[in-house]
DNA sequence: CTTTGTAATTATGAATTCAAAATTCAGTTT
DNA sequence: AAACTGAATTTTGAATTCATAATTACAAAG
């Protein structure tokens, strides 16, 4: 009776609850920060945005508590939830844990990688220098490779703890990638990551990444001062 | 026309809301961990816990989403919640983990700690030497220890990481305190900790505090031969 | 006796309803 | 005119209700 159709699903049941499509929807509304909707500091307004989804209260309040997890949002007591804003030194705070955790990582890679593995990340980054040109497509493969070490290093915990950081970096309106050169500076220290990781060379691959979120850090538009705090624990790394 | 209480409350209107106290309760019983309740991998029965607490399922599936971002309990799809069983590996993946996160704080604070912070630090390690016997108040104390540097650390992302990791560490049942030896070994890692705050040396701090860590994974029941990954990174910290 | 299909029960996910707290706004007083 | 008091509105927090998916129980067929 139906059209031959591969793999029909006749009800679309959701593959995941609601709250986390709602969750994900509200992160992209938060990121993408239009002038006076979802801006750092706004109060979310449970109602209006229920009524906007097309959803009752019960599944956004529940939505709203993991990005309050996550750190993407602010609840306070009888006050409703508020995008959480992130001063400088909240900045310079979560660039500084990126650089610890992403370098450990880069780290482990360098000792447990296998050679496929290390071929894997090769190829990413074969692809990103191929994609000087696109800033777009940078961005994503850029995103690509760090994920994928991530996986490589093997350890759940801090997958979840570097993607919770870089959420909450993403809430901070200047992307550190559209500044011009920092393309050509940021492939250049990809280089010297996948350097140290074909010579499997630990504390090398932990510089070089540790190197290369700071100087995501400065491209984000921070005052060179005051990066010093970064500095020191990459000194002795 | 009141008798003249002092502070008198008349309403103890909560400070916190109610998902969040039930949060904290569900948090107690899970690291409790009585034999068929709240088990790690147990199922969470909803109806069974919002009647035993007198409250409807609302607040408190709020509370099990709070401990799911915690990680402490999973959730499946149409399938409800389980508190989180972690194998040996997730064990050792946290302790890892927080060895490079509170390294790196202890680093911090060895460098950007006042005279007088250090002074705080060194009266509750005063305390902790005079609580050889007393295993409660030994963990207790400890624990005060570095929560107390994590703060002066000043990084409340780090602090918030680290918070939920220790959550999933007491997952364990096996608490490393309680083994006989422990708490000498623990209590001379601590001296060589604090000397090496006072010495304002980063780097021995950073090596102390991950030597601390570590053997407390030893001391969690970990084979030996496991904890190799550990230590790599802070070889070269 | 096992296995498969269907009905009944149970539990989750979501909507709706209700209560209480906070904010707003009007009115009065100093 | 400014400030304080108190009612009205708004909004959060929580309970209840409802719908649907999943599990269990049971019966029938092989």
């Amino acid at each position: 009776m139906n059209a031959p159709l591969a793999h029909a699903r006749l009800k679309p049941r959701p593959a995941q609850p609601l709250y986390e499509e709602v969750a994900e929807l509200l992160r992209q509304r938060i990121f993408a920060a239009q002038p006076n909707d979802m801006e750092p500091g706004a109060w979310i307004d449970e109602m209006k945005l229920s009524a906007e989804y097309g959803i009752s209260r019960t599944p956004l309040r529940e939505a709203i508590k993991v990005l309050a997890a996550e750190g993407l949002v602010t609840m306070k007591m009888r006050r409703g939830a508020y995008v959480t804003e992130v001063n400088e030194k909240d900045l310079r705070d979560v660039f500084h844990l990126l650089a610890v955790l992403e370098a450990d990582a880069a780290g482990a890679v360098a000792i447990t990688a296998t050679d496929k593995q290390l071929q894997e990340l090769q190829a990413l980054h074969q692809q990103l220098e191929k994609s000087i040109k696109d800033h777009i497509q940078f961005f994503s493969i850029n995103e690509a490779f760090h994920i994928r070490l991530l996986q490589i290093a093997d350890n759940k915990w801090r997958e979840l703890m570097v993607a919770d950081l870089r959420k909450v970096m993403k809430l901070n309106r200047a992307q550190s990638l559209l500044k011009a050169g920092r393309i050509e500076q940021s492939l250049a220290e990809h280089v010297a990551i996948m350097a140290a990781l074909s010579k499997r060379n630990p504390s090398s691959a932990q510089a070089a990444m540790c190197a290369h979120i700071t100087s995501g850090l400065e491209a984000a538009g921070e005052s060179p001062a005051s990066n010093r705090s970064l500095v020191h624990s990459t000194e002795s790394n």
